[in-house]
RNA sequence: GAGGUUGUAGCUCAGCUGGUUAGAGCGUCGGAUUGUGGUUCCGAAGGUCGGGGGUUCGAACCCCCUCAUCCUCCCCA
């Protein structure tokens, strides 16, 4: 019998933890209902039917696979396991994949629902993802993403909206962060600057790489991805502009830039209505894997402290198309709970108060006054307040640093004399204050 | 998927070029103290040295495999 252990790049979590991530949860969780966001969940597991061909081919990769039930072999397409092509024998012995992020089984959700869903339809999910991922700082194989969705509409109020809840529940953390926002089609208008709509894809890559590479490095990036001289230095132009209005002399020829400087104009304008407490900062570099997105994009750092991305989102004009319902648009952003965790731990921002459940411990010295202190513990209990009774009666020591443990702030000492008045002997943990109360009384004062 | 790091008591770590019975601090438990904790003192328990195989008279130490960890790349939350 071997020593238990967790599959990599998993966690349990104590109780402390539990507590400091429900913090989280529930923070994001108000910040979503203020702005009508309804709540949904899905299933861990998906058909892999939905999963495959969203991601691209690295994240088809970083997918897991769950194994067919039974004897799944004599089903197995006997070619594929004969050549030993992993890939193609896949389908014939994997029918199911846990979900990867939340975006696409809301989107097939859309679908399956259409015709029951009031448009625009926003919603929130919080839930585990899972990605075969190597595991390093700040990247788990099993992560919680809480997302906030809207689709059906392609008002910007959405994208000024989406803004404002990341810097709500980012203030409500005390957390100062920088959120970083741009679009997709002034990038599309930069390549088209460039003449090099064909590359978009490319170019996108190479720069979203600079605050990591530098400008050296994306110019390499750009020539090994085959793009020409001309065009890296029109491109290294434009992202040095210095500002939104800078750039729209370098779009004249390009609509589709224009259209994306008219919508972050919007964005702003919105944004100008009610002043926010964190940084909202264009940043024309900021990319984005996911090809799905469309228009503003969004990315959300930290301030002060080291970490990737901690949320991210932004719009798509046509996730549901993929599933066989075409022009659909959406806009969503996510929080990265786990790496939220990690930071807000790094920078001792957690409240001291979330390890306070229990209020008070009843302590007894022998089997009567036992039954004394499980009495009065009953009564406070059905008075709605958190309490515990010590399991065995006898030397004080050992509650006292039972209590002391546990962080709990009061202990009621319940002997013989207590029992015979009906009251208990109150000690206040933190001051060491001590008084004789009736158990009324005790529950008017922890109540 | 590629490269590197680390793995010794519950935790943090020592352990010499391979050499008797693998140590420390903290924590835990018991006692000093049978109605008052976080201090102090005394004592005790706790180890398949991540796992498996190999080299050797002898392995925590060297070699191979494996599992996990942390980090970099890729990609992302």
């Amino acid at each position: 019998m071997s020593k238990p252990s967790l599959p990599e790049g998993t966690r349990d979590f104590g109780p402390e933890q539990v507590r400091r991530r429900n913090y989280i949860f529930d923070t994001i969780r108000a910040v979503f209902v203020k702005f009508g966001f309804q709540p949904l969940e899905t299933p861990a597991m998906e058909n892999l039917s939905t999963l495959t061909g969203k991601y691209g081919d690295e994240g088809d990769k970083l997918l897991f696979k769950i194994l067919n039930n039974g004897d799944y072999l004599k089903d197995a397409d006997a070619d594929a396991l004969a050549q030993r092509d992993s890939n193609k024998l896949l389908r014939s012995i994997a029918k199911r994949g846990l979900r990867y992020d939340l975006t696409v089984p809301f989107a097939r959700y859309v679908v399956m629902n259409r015709h029951a869903l009031a448009l625009p339809f926003k919603r929130y999910q919080i839930q585990p993802v899972w990605r075969a991922d190597r595991p390093q700082r700040g990247r788990y194989r099993e992560f919680y993403q809480c997302d906030a969705d809207v689709i059906g509409s392609d008002s910007l109020v959405y994208e000024a909206e989406l803004a404002q809840i990341y810097d709500e529940a980012f203030r409500l953390l005390r957390l100062p962060v920088v959120i970083k926002i741009n679009n997709r089609k002034i990038l599309f208008g930069i390549a088209e600057a460039a003449g090099i709509p064909e590359q978009f894809m490319d170019m996108t890559v190479a720069i979203d790489k600079l605050d990591k590479i530098g400008p050296d490095g994306v110019r390499k990036e750009l020539a090994e991805r085959g793009i020409g001289p001309d065009a890296i230095a029109t491109i290294e132009n434009i992202l040095a502009a210095p500002s939104l209005e800078a750039l729209r002399p370098a779009f004249a020829h390009s609509e589709t830039g224009q259209k994306g400087l008219e919508e972050l104009d919007r964005v702003f304008r919105y944004l100008s209505q009610s002043p926010l407490h964190n940084e909202i900062r264009f940043d024309i570099t900021l990319a984005r894997g996911l090809s799905y997105y469309t228009g503003c994009i969004f990315e959300v750092a930290a301030k002060d402290f080291a970490m990737g991305s901690i949320g991210g989102g932004g719009r798509y004009a046509d996730l549901t198309g993929v599933f066989g319902m075409p022009g659909l648009p959406g806009v969503g952003v996510s929080f990265g709970a786990d790496r939220i965790y990690d930071v807000l731990e790094g920078l001792n921002l957690f409240p001291e108060t979330l390890d306070q459940s229990v209020k008070i411990l009843f302590a007894a010295f022998d089997d009567a006054t036992h039954d004394y202190a499980f009495a009065c513990a009953s009564r406070l209990r059905a008075a709605g307040i958190a309490v515990e009774v010590y399991p065995e009666p006898g030397k004080l020591k050992k509650q006292f640093e039972y209590v002391a443990k546990r962080n709990i702030p009061y202990i009621a000492i319940t002997g013989e004399t207590e029992m015979q008045n009906g009251t208990v002997q109150l000690k206040n943990q933190a001051t060491g204050e001590q008084q004789t109360l009736g158990v009324e009384e005790l529950i008017g004062l922890l109540g």
